[in-house]
DNA sequence: TTCGTCGGATTGTCCGACAATCCGACCGTG
DNA sequence: CACGGTCGGATTGTCGGACAATCCGACGAA
């Protein structure tokens, strides 16, 4: 992903004219490299289960695909690696990542300790940030209610708990929890669907919020602490785990 | 598709007969490609201050001047922006990241989030995480008697900061703590070594882990924050922030 | 001043090439 | 049959060259 984009250019503090505060915010350009464009588009396939676990992505194979270089391609596939999307194995090639019980494990405990980094600061937290969780919240609720498409779920679920580590304030915590998520729908994306229970957590979500707007901040921590662990043990079920 | 060849081959997954516990551990080679040298080799620099926050790497230059191709160059570029090591924009090249206000700010907030999470699991971690905390402040502490070496001391010191992640048992985590920290040399290479006040913090760490020892965790916690405030307002300081 | 235009420098992407490495099959020996 | 050696194909890692696209600064005109 690498977001943050977002060019914030300098301010000049020569001396007077410091005045000016940026009259062109709110324009941005889409500089889209063929390189992302095949990394996303490999992510695409990686997320949509058309790419299994463990396949191997050649690096001439998908040039010829996509009608791109292999060296195209090598960066991309080194953009997917950095990502823990796929895995690098040397002089063996790259393969998408099969994630083990535990990675999940690991996926899941440090997901816990950002979420409730974020929600332990709901007090602190700008308007903005506090504003930006409802409406997640509001937008998955919304989607379980209109029975929206599973993959609209996921993603909207997962939009929820990478807004609570919003809360924090720190930019690099949302990326990591951004990677960590990303690593999540990976794991996701092998579970075969009818495996997976539905999506009835959006009261939870909610009243994780009204936990939150009465200054029950200790107990929206240890409620976000159940949920994940919850959702570890489900994941893991399903995932067939011995 | 491409039905046909994929056997899936089970993968040496050494779940299911974990009889034989690896006569063959503690052995490892050293696999190291040219990208990977390229881009050790650019770190150390860029740590050791031979280049300056703000320099343009250009491919070619560096391609002729480390003897290597250009497309290695760019390889290992790639693996320095995604360290945060160092900045790309598009069509303008790669040049050495320059820290912001902002920036050092967050990755101290983050720090703070990942150290805390580790120190106060400090019970429940593994005799080895706690062992790695207490053979880490030992080096630092160590380094700091012996009179040590600017480099060895920030080395030292850094690494019981990533030992205390450690204690979360996520090697994810862990991860993180590590790029933070690199950010974090990467600020800390650019401040005069004169600048900065000598290392003085072998007690705040062995009280640290006292204070653990005590199972006073708490105040551990709230220890390691207010060590990270001071230490964040002291780069600021340093960075010469109006 | 402000606005085109031009040339040089650099990146993004492509192509082709080769050695190194890995993998599986085949084969000979004991 | 088990074991070790050899060989060929497939794939990666690295190289070198090439070209268009883009950016930057300077120069010059309105």
């Amino acid at each position: 992903m690498t977001h943050e984009g977002a060019g914030r250019h300098d301010e000049r503090v020569v001396g007077d004219n410091a005045q000016v505060p940026d009259p062109y915010a709110a324009l941005h350009v889409e500089v889209t490299s063929t390189v992302d464009r095949v990394a996303d588009e490999l992510r695409r396939a990686v997320f949509d289960g058309d790419l299994e676990s463990g396949t191997p992505l050649r690096e001439l194979a998908l040039a010829a695909s996509l009608g791109v270089a292999r060296s195209t391609v090598r960066e991309a596939l080194g953009v997917l690696v950095g990502e823990g999307i796929a895995t690098r194995e040397p002089n063996r090639g790259v393969t998408v990542a099969t994630p083990d019980v535990a990675s999940v494990r690991d996926v899941c405990r440090a997901r816990a300790v950002l979420e409730v980094a974020g929600v332990r600061r709901w007090a602190a937290a700008t308007d903005d940030e506090r504003s930006e969780v409802r409406a997640a919240v509001g937008a998955y609720t919304d989607a379980v209610r209109r029975g929206a498409t599973y993959a609209e779920l996921n993603e909207t679920h997962l939009a929820v708990h990478v807004s609570l580590v919003g809360l924090a304030g720190s930019p690099r915590l949302v990326h990591m929890a951004r990677s960590l998520v990303a690593e999540l729908k990976l794991v996701l994306a092998q579970i075969d669907r009818a495996e997976r229970n539905a999506h009835d957590q959006a009261d939870t979500h909610g009243a994780l919020v009204a936990l939150l707007d009465a200054g029950r901040v200790e107990e929206a921590a240890h409620e976000i602490e159940h949920h994940l662990a919850a959702a570890e043990q489900d994941i893991l079920r399903a995932l067939g785990v011995a």
